[in-house]
DNA sequence: ACCCAGGGTCATA
DNA sequence: TATGACCATGGG
């Protein structure tokens, strides 16, 4: 039988508790990391981020201010860091001109989402991330672990775009109170079942949580 | 030596 | 619209 998305949001908590979502202090460190760890995993950006307190340039303005090839060395870690180093530039020129978490949190989901988007570097998933992690907005974020487990999960087929799987999540789950919460709990819940159990490598995994609903359950 | 990792942009057809 | 090339480090 089909498991509802919100069983599945069960399932997954009852095994692994609350994951506690996003790593991270403060809403511009949530903006850095979501930009920063564009397919690379998160221990790199950790590093890279170590890099950045260290030499207290965990601000947008110093970010803006430091010369490309400086903050590319201390991007490294995370690869693509000559790509990274001017998207996160671009990031915080875009997010300084704009007034920074208070005038920005002014704005409409739709609104802060289109102009997210609209920055150099910035897709709809790490536009996603921000806005559920950084801003606490009802945004249901779609990533390759959200993919691949919800089509072994036989309710996807994977040739669907971001749009329609993100709209698909959130009207299947509209429902739902605390929304936000909701979402906040069950990607970082995806993301955890990703790395210990639903790996890429293991198509055949019989043995997790979700193993009754998952067509490889046998 | 390979595959994978909390994607996005750009050129091409 | 839909592919493919490219970006690049680090762990398994």
């Amino acid at each position: 039988m089909a498991a509802t998305l919100y069983n599945i949001y069960q399932r997954l908590f009852n095994a692994y508790g609350p994951q506690h979502w996003w790593p991270g202090n403060s809403p511009f460190e949530v903006m850095v990391g979501a930009v920063l760890t564009q397919n690379t995993s998160w221990t790199n950006v950790e590093a890279a981020l170590h890099n950045i307190k260290q030499a207290d340039l965990l601000d947008c303005k110093k970010i803006i201010a430091l010369p490309q090839q400086q903050l590319a060395t201390l991007l490294r870690p995370v690869g693509y860091f000559n790509i990274k180093a001017k998207r996160l530039q671009s990031y915080c020129d875009w997010y300084h001109q704009s007034g920074q978490f208070r005038k920005l949190n002014k704005l409409d989901t739709a609104t802060l989402r289109r102009q997210l988007l609209a920055v150099h570097g910035v897709g709809p998933e790490t536009a996603d991330d921000i806005l559920l992690y950084a801003f606490g907005r009802e945004v249901f974020v779609i990533d390759a672990y959200t993919r691949r487990l919800f089509e072994r999960l036989g309710l996807v087929t994977g040739t669907e775009t971001y749009e329609t799987l993100r709209e698909l999540f959130e009207t299947k789950l509209n429902r739902q109170q605390n929304k936000a919460q909701l979402f906040n709990e069950y990607h970082g819940l995806i993301v955890h079942h990703a790395k210990y159990f639903c790996r890429a490598s293991k198509p055949e995994c019989t043995s997790c949580c979700l193993q009754s609903v998952c067509k490889y359950d046998s």
